[in-house]
DNA sequence: GTGATAATGACGGCGGGG
DNA sequence: CCCCGCCGTCATTATCAC
């Protein structure tokens, strides 16, 4: 299996390759014309009927794991596709010659300015556009400049909160030396360059699709090798001699289940175009919507957690998506819900998919030896200053080929603390505005917290937008007039901006909250997109007892959805004193979140309420010693 | 008190090798 | 099947300067 495996990555490599060649031409050819197109006729305001039209084509369903009976289920599991795309070289590592670092204070126009002001830009892009590394003697290179433009132009335009004003640097971000802050492509959508997954993707399947292959992740990776099998007669081969060294594999897959892959029900750009498949998903009549839930949380939970969970919530099987197929970082999360899981579809713009697209500058110093083209997950630990000087240092030291142990130690502190490279051997930890554009907030959408480590904070415990809104995207259709949520520990608000962004108008939030920083956030936010629904705040899960939510629900009518991710403080493998569990000091507030959904539930079906209902919910857990039992109506 | 800086492993999945 | 090393992880806490 492990030879058969190895000889897979190899084939799947070279099929990447192959691929790559491909796309190399035809996302150029696709790339510059748009690219001159949209000089021609503008942006459009928002996405065109042709690219909804398109983008809800490429949404197909797709089984992502076996289909076990609930009491065996194995909740851990492993990623078939980040082999696929891990195989794929960064960029094309051709470096422009880049050797005068274009400074920030740099004031006067350029004859390049001039140019692009001739083009109809606005002033203040024009002027921007002088910053960017690209430019100098070396004009072979300017279409960067060209998309970093465009995307500000489609910034500008977008609806909502994605027309904020220019960004001003602040004076620390103006100190970072060579770090050419191109402002809005920070927030900026991607239109202009064909995204390489997704690309990948439609590829990918389309050879699926001509070998008239169901192409469905439950389908064992085996069969799907085999099903491109006549692109590579080569690999075959090799496959077949390694098969003929390890025996059968299909029967030993019998014996070694296969884990579920780290994918959920089905995502766009690792689906395939054209083939419609559609899932049955066991969702009890009682945990049916609406109301409906939406529960996310760390998906590398101590053993056991998933099942606990699960079991508290009717049983559904959660869905493990990584966010790495909807943006440049790494996120396994689980999912459990009761939504329906078909047509769904991803918001636009699409974010960048990789590092180098997210961060085009960075790739002046990146090493051809430091292959990541993903972040890892964004945490709250973003490094310090000392540990990045020691890299340069270690680096300076080694000379201009660092031997192989300084490369590897180099490369796992970059890793682990997400740098990127900004200087001839000098590295730096992500800044929040750009954690915020990677995990799909608006510019500037903590910005009101002054301390950076408060924002890393917040932002380390968000939603990734994108993802989050693929699953919702759902309503989209069932709730046109509007939906009602109770938002269960809302942090800054990555709910609200993700059904913002699907345009789902919200008629009600009720966001429970208990940190001040992250209410204000959403409040501002709130105001600052103009939301025509009320928002209510509640500062704790715990004062959100049976009467005051009955309360709440006579006044508003019920709730639509009930949508939130318990803390995970306790669960996290990053922490490394209190990592408890369920039981935990905060992650314990999950029961909370099946309290309160249950009430939301019963209470909108106007049942009656019965202790036993509460230990079925909370089992002999929190609920208790919260002082709510004596409310509970008999 | 606040903010910046710096240091602190364990756990579980995974894959290679015997 | 087991062992072992590698890898990644919505974090917490002590210390210091202001």
């Amino acid at each position: 299996m492990k030879h058969f495996q190895r000889c897979r990555k190899m084939w799947l490599a070279s099929f990447a390759r192959f691929i790559t060649c491909l796309i190399a031409c035809t996302s150029e050819i696709d790339r510059l014309a748009g690219l001159y197109s949209r000089i021609g006729r503008g942006w459009s305001t928002q996405a065109t009927q042709e690219e909804k039209s398109f983008q809800t084509e490429m949404v197909v369903e797709i089984i992502s794991s076996d289909d076990e009976s609930e009491t065996s289920l194995d909740w851990s599991s492993d990623d078939e596709i980040e082999i696929f795309s891990n195989s794929i070289a960064p960029f094309s590592g051709h470096v422009p010659k880049f050797t005068t670092p274009i400074c920030e204070s740099s004031s006067s126009w350029t004859k390049l300015s001039n140019q692009y002001l001739k083009m109809g830009f606005p002033s203040s892009m024009a002027f921007q556009a002088q910053h960017v590394p690209y430019l100098g003697e070396d004009r072979k290179h300017e279409d960067p400049v060209f998309n970093s433009i465009l995307t500000y132009m489609a910034l500008q335009k977008l609806p909502g909160d994605f027309n904020q004003t220019s960004y001003v640097p602040h004076a620390s971000e103006s100190a970072r030396a060579n770090h050419v802050d191109l402002f809005n492509v920070n927030s900026a959508p991607k239109y202009e360059a064909v995204n390489f997954s997704h690309h990948m993707g439609f590829q990918y399947d389309e050879a699926f699709n001509t070998k008239e292959r169901c192409c469905n992740l439950k389908t064992p990776i085996e069969d799907m090798v085999d099903s491109i099998q006549g692109l590579d007669e080569a690999g075959v081969e090799r496959q077949q001699k390694k098969r003929k060294v390890a025996g059968p594999i299909r029967s030993k897959t019998k014996t070694t289940r296969r884990k579920p892959p780290v994918i959920g029900f089905g995502l766009p750009r690792v689906s395939s175009a054209g083939i419609s498949l559609t899932v049955q998903r066991d969702i009890p009549p009682r945990a049916r919507g609406p109301p409906y839930f939406y529960f996310e949380n760390v998906m590398r939970a101590p053993k056991g957690t998933w099942e606990t969970i699960s079991s508290c919530l009717y049983k559904i099987q959660p869905e493990f998506v990584d966010s790495i197929h909807f943006t440049a970082a790494a996120r396994k999360r689980g999912y459990l819900h009761n939504l329906p899981i078909n047509g769904r579809f991803e918001i636009l713009p699409v974010p960048p998919s990789t590092i180098q697209e997210a961060l085009p500058w960075t790739k002046y110093w990146w090493p051809e030896w430091d292959k990541r083209t993903k972040f890892n997950c964004i945490v709250m630990n973003n490094g310090w200053p000392n540990d990045m000087d020691g890299i340069a240092r270690d680096l300076n030291n080694s000379g201009p080929n660092p031997p192989e142990h300084i490369r590897k130690d180099v490369l796992r502190r970059c890793k682990r603390y997400n740098y990127v490279w900004v200087q001839k051997n000098k590295v730096t930890n992500l800044k929040p505005r750009e954690i915020e554009y990677i995990m799909g907030y608006p510019n500037d959408h903590t910005s009101l917290l002054r301390n950076d480590a408060k924002r890393y904070e917040c932002l380390a415990n968000a939603f990734q937008v994108n993802t989050v809104a693929y699953h919702l995207s759902v309503l989209k259709n069932l709730f046109p007039g509007g939906i009602k949520v109770l938002s269960l520990f809302s942090g800054i608000g990555g709910a609200e901006v993700a059904l913002h962004r699907l345009n789902i108008p919200m008629k009600l939030v009720v966001s429970v909250e208990i940190s001040e920083n992250c209410q204000r956030i959403l409040q501002s936010w709130w105001e600052k997109s103009k939301q025509q629904g009320q928002l209510i705040h509640i500062s704790d899960v715990k004062h959100l007892t049976y009467s005051e939510l009955k309360k709440l629900m006579q006044k508003c009518g019920g709730f639509d959805l009930v949508i939130g991710g318990s803390p995970c403080n306790n669960l996290s493998g990053n922490n490394r004193t209190t990592r408890d569990g369920l039981d935990g000091e905060h992650s314990s507030c999950f029961f909370d979140y099946c309290r309160i959904l249950e009430l939301v539930r019963d209470v909108g079906n106007h049942k009656q309420l019965f202790i036993r209902d509460y230990a079925r919910v909370c089992g002999l857990h929190t609920f208790y010693s919260s002082g709510e039992k004596k409310k509970i109506p008999s």
